[in-house]
DNA sequence: CCTAGATTGTGACTAATTTCACAAGCGACT
DNA sequence: AGTCGCTTGTGAAATTAGTCACAATCTAGG
């Protein structure tokens, strides 16, 4: 089993894609799954398919293909789904609301157990079982409540002070949907979500395809 | 000028970064810069930044770095944000909600022209000036609104539906918040914000971190 | 006009990722 | 038990992305 060696980014992302097709797999009752299968429906090939999954092992039997159930179970230990996740969520405007009540993030495990916000008129508001809580106890709740990830919906010119000081509390990854570049210490992971970004790549495309001759 | 080339990916989404970079160097008056200081604001090397903008053609001074003002230009240019881009928004939502009053978007040129839903209590209502309208006008929509680009916030069970149709009435770019793969021919781009997998790729981090030995 | 100092643009190299191709292994059937 | 059809797991090849190093060339200053 190589756990320790280096797994690109890219892998992981398809690990995801493949949990997704064999959850749906299992609620239609299949039993097995063929790499070309799994393949199609993840939107890769069949010898990525195996190629990721032999980054972890091997969980196939050959001539017939993959347990459902049993992979689905192994890629859930290789996400680091086996256990529940406690996310601070910093920032209660419009995405941290969306995000609050995204239904797929408690489905998979990453339970939001505190809102904090700099605004005096939201402090205090309850958002179901959830009170908003000044953003200067941004280190109080991440040590007493344990929190896990950070997820930061603010204004950019707030994102690396807050950063820095959930890094500081010992948070150990970060979700940032301020668009800035976060400078923080190696040990600790960032994922992006730059919703502009993402529009540009699409406005290049459609530019580019139309400019090909 | 090698505008036909195949260009990463990667290299768009680091375009994005410089011109962001630029448009604070603008902001501050700045008026060359150099490809370092663009790499260390992009989260980058010297090589790289250079690397990427020669996929676009020459735009810097040898002894003297690139011309802030000109460059953003021509980034500007080159992601297609020299004209306004009509955006159809998709499910007025939490996530519908929260990237209609997203500010950033109509900053770079996003204007989202309109918005539906198939909920009959949201179907009417009014958001700022643009009316909630039933999703089956999509195509109406689409083409009388001249619509380039359709964000989908909706359920995933809804979403491919909404892109075929999307697709049929002539749209070429598709940001899809849904967690499913979208199946679209080849020439429509579509790109993937997928928020359970960016936690998911934060656990995993952690997870294998800590089992490092 | 010539030299010094700085910084680009790029071709050669290196690293990472994906694709290919096939031996190995499994189950079913005879 | 032996054979057949199928599917995995994996080294090797191909492709793609990123880094390096340096010639080219610009400005400034004497």
């Amino acid at each position: 089993m190589p756990v320790t060696r280096h797994i690109p980014e890219s892998t992981i992302r398809r690990i995801s894609h493949y949990l997704r097709a064999l959850e749906i797999l299992e609620s239609q009752e299949a039993t097995t799954v063929s790499s070309e299968e799994l393949a199609q429906r993840g939107g890769t090939t069949a010898a990525q398919v195996r190629k990721d999954l032999s980054h972890f092992g091997s969980f196939g039997k050959r001539g017939l293909g993959y347990s459902v159930a049993e992979l689905a179970d192994r890629l859930r230990d290789i996400l680091g789904l086996k256990c529940r996740w406690r996310v601070v969520l910093v920032g209660a405007g419009r995405i941290g609301s969306a995000l609050f009540e995204y239904p797929y993030f408690v489905q998979r495990g990453y339970d939001c157990v505190a809102v904090l916000d700099s605004d005096p008129e939201k402090i205090g508001m309850s958002w179901g079982p959830v009170r908003i809580r000044p953003v200067e106890e941004l280190e109080l709740v991440i040590s007493s409540l344990k929190g896990d990830i950070v997820i930061l919906a603010v204004p950019p010119e707030a994102a690396q002070d807050l950063a820095d000081r959930a890094v500081e509390a010992g948070v150990r990854a970060i979700l940032n949907f301020a668009p800035v570049q976060l400078r923080v210490p190696a040990e600790v992971h960032v994922t992006y979500v730059n919703l502009v970004l993402e529009l540009e790549a699409l406005s290049f495309a459609i530019t580019q395809a139309g400019s090909r001759t």
